[in-house]
DNA sequence: GCATTATGCAACCTGAGGGTTGCATATGTC
DNA sequence: GACATATGCAACCCTCAGGTTGCATAATGC
């Protein structure tokens, strides 16, 4: 499987969305801490940090007993690739962007 | 189901997104004419059509016998909205942007 | 040492997504 | 009208993702 086409797999589940979420908000946070509010199990919740992190969205370093889980955002701008050809149906500031760069290269 | 968790699943499948591409690319394809070179039989590109239609990334109307498809990119945005906090990971012409919008309005 | 906490590991269950085949139906062409 | 083309519809199949339960193991606190 092409990275990218994984990295759209793992991004497609909503409670693997909200772990990205919550790490992005704080980082290194515990499995435990992590579980906390989902409405599944524990062992569920490894699963889907062991996708996050198959795909390099999530880092993991142990500290005791605990695990602890860091973000990597960079897999994502493979979707932003994807995406970005489709933008203009929407962002209007892509424009803007377009002209400013035009005008640091004249 | 919120409709932003319906377009990340749409999404999710690569025929689904080579099928978005094909339309980005050439609007108004017949099923017939998109169903060409994928792996797979008409009545199987019939229901990816059919989902992304219900997410409203499709758009179908009648000509005749045959069934003509157009892209409706905007329900995309939805996944823009999420992937922007984490783009500073690696997008460095967000900084740009920011500066220039900044720069529009002192 | 012993209880507690945080996690690992494995077997199991289930629904639904993605595919198929077979046949019906409408439109176009000659 | 007869034949070909483009699509619709329905039943069926099978894999696997996402969840569970049960138990084992490693750190920590007292």
């Amino acid at each position: 499987m092409r990275a990218v086409e994984a990295v759209f797999d793992a991004v497609a589940d909503p409670t693997r969305r909200v772990l990205l979420d919550r790490l992005r908000d704080r980082p290194g946070q515990s499995l435990g801490e992590l579980a906390v509010g989902l409405p599944m199990s524990r062992q569920a919740v490894t699963k889907h940090l062991d996708t996050l992190r198959r795909v390099g969205l999530v880092r993991v370093r142990r500290a005791g007993r605990e695990r602890l889980h860091d973000l990597d955002a960079r897999p994502l701008e493979g979707i932003d690739d994807w995406l970005r050809p489709y933008a203009e149906a929407w962002d209007r500031r892509l424009e803007a962007l377009r002209t400013h760069l035009e005008e640091d290269r004249p």
